[in-house]
DNA sequence: ACCTGAACACCGTTCAAGT
DNA sequence: ACCTGAACACCGTTCAAGT
C-alpha cells in the first residue's frame, strides 16, 4: 500500500471536490472545513494555504459553478437554431437542467448576491450569465421576434422567471413530467410577454 | 435601578426580536444563539426552554414573517378595486415592498424550501401565500380577464416572476425609480402572459 | 512552498441543580 | 415552569515550527 505523501498533490482541487460532495449530499449547514481536511487526510490548518477562509472556499466553488453553467449554455446555443424561440428554449432548458442537477451549488452561486463583500470575480461571473440573457433578447429584437424597448428592462422578467421557475422545480412535489409541463408553460409565458 | 428578575418575562419574544435585528443588521452568518442569550441577559442554556434548537428559533421567525406578509397582502387587497389588473398590482407591490423592507427575513422564510425536514407549519404558511396567487388568477378567469387553463400551471410563472423580481430588486445597483420601472414592466409582462 | 501541532476564542446542546 | 452553571464535543483561524 502507498504511504500518503507529505505534499498532498492537489489539495486545493481535492477540497473543492469534497466540499461539493458534502454540499450536495448533506447541505451547506453540514459543511465544515475541519471535516474536509480530515477527509482529505490533512491537518486542520492545511486548507488555509489554499483558502484563507471558509468563505473563500465557498466563493471558489461558486465560481466553478458559474463556469460550468455558462459553458453548458454556450454549448446549447451552438447546437440549436437561430430563431428566438429555439434559442430561448435551449437556454431555459439548460438552466433548469443545471439547477435540478446541482441545486445546492446553484443556491451557493447566488447566495452572496445581496452581500456587498462579494468578490469581484463572483460579480463578474453573474454578469456574464446576465449578458447571455440580454444577448438573446437583442438578437430577438433584431430579427423582429421580440418587441422593442430597453433590453435591460426586458431582461428583468426573463431572469426573474428563470430564477423563480427553478426554485419551484426544486421546491419538491413535482414529477419530471410536471416540470416539463411547467417548462413549456414558462417558455410560452415568456414568448407572450415579448411578442411585438 | 431595577434588578433583572429571575424570570425574564417574555424571553421567547425577546429572542425572536433580537434575532430579527441581527439578521437585518449583520446577516444570518453572524447570528449566534449564545450571543442572543447574552443580549437578552440570560444564560447560554436559557433559550433551549423556548426553542429546542437554533433551527427551531429560525423557523419560528420565518413563520412570523409569513404571517406579516400574508396580513399585508390581505389588507392591500381590501383597499383596491376588483379588476384583475388592480388586484395583481396590489399584490405585486405589497410583495416587493415587503421584500425590500425585510430582505434577510424573506430569505430566511424561503431558505428551507428545498429541505424535507422543514416543519409542517412552515410548509402550510408557504401554501397560504401560494393560495393568494391562485385565488387571484381564478378570479381573473371568472371575470374573463385571464385566459383559461389549469390554475396551477398559470400560477407557476406568477410566483416565479415575483420571487425573481424581488431578487433582482435586492441584488443592488438599482435606484428606487428603476425598481418602480421594473415593477411596471413586470406587471405588464404578467398581464401579457395571462391575456385571453 | 506546503503542511503539522498546538493553541485560542468561540460555537450549539445537554443536564444536573437551583428557585 | 423557568433559568443557572458547568461540561462536552465541536468549530474557524492563527502561528510557530517542521520538511
Amino acid at each position: 500500500m502507498k504511504t500518503r505523501p507529505y505534499h498532498h498533490g492537489d489539495l486545493r482541487a481535492a477540497l473543492l471536490a469534497l466540499a461539493e460532495d458534502t454540499l450536495r449530499d448533506r447541505g451547506p449547514g453540514e459543511l465544515s472545513l475541519r471535516e474536509l481536511a480530515r477527509a482529505a487526510g490533512v491537518s486542520p490548518a492545511a486548507p488555509s494555504r489554499h483558502f484563507r477562509t471558509k468563505q473563500a472556499l465557498l466563493d471558489a466553488l461558486a465560481l466553478e459553478g458559474f463556469d460550468r453553467l455558462t459553458a453548458a449554455m454556450t454549448e446549447a446555443l451552438a447546437r440549436t437554431g437561430d430563431s428566438f424561440g429555439e434559442r430561448l428554449t435551449a437556454l431555459t432548458r439548460t438552466y433548469v437542467t443545471f439547477a435540478i442537477g446541482n441545486p445546492a451549488l446553484l443556491e451557493l452561486m447566488f447566495s452572496r448576491k445581496h452581500e456587498p463583500t462579494a468578490p469581484a470575480e463572483l460579480i463578474e461571473a453573474t454578469q456574464r450569465l446576465m449578458a447571455m440573457a440580454t444577448g438573446l433578447i437583442e438578437d430577438g429584437q433584431r430579427r423582429g421576434e421580440v418587441r422593442e424597448g430597453p433590453v435591460i428592462r426586458l431582461a428583468v422578467p426573463l431572469a426573474a422567471v428563470l430564477q423563480g421557475m427553478t426554485d419551484l422545480a426544486l421546491s419538491g412535489g413535482f414529477t419530471e413530467e410536471q416540470v416539463e409541463e411547467g417548462l413549456v408553460e414558462m417558455i410560452d409565458f415568456i414568448r407572450r410577454g415579448y411578442r411585438p
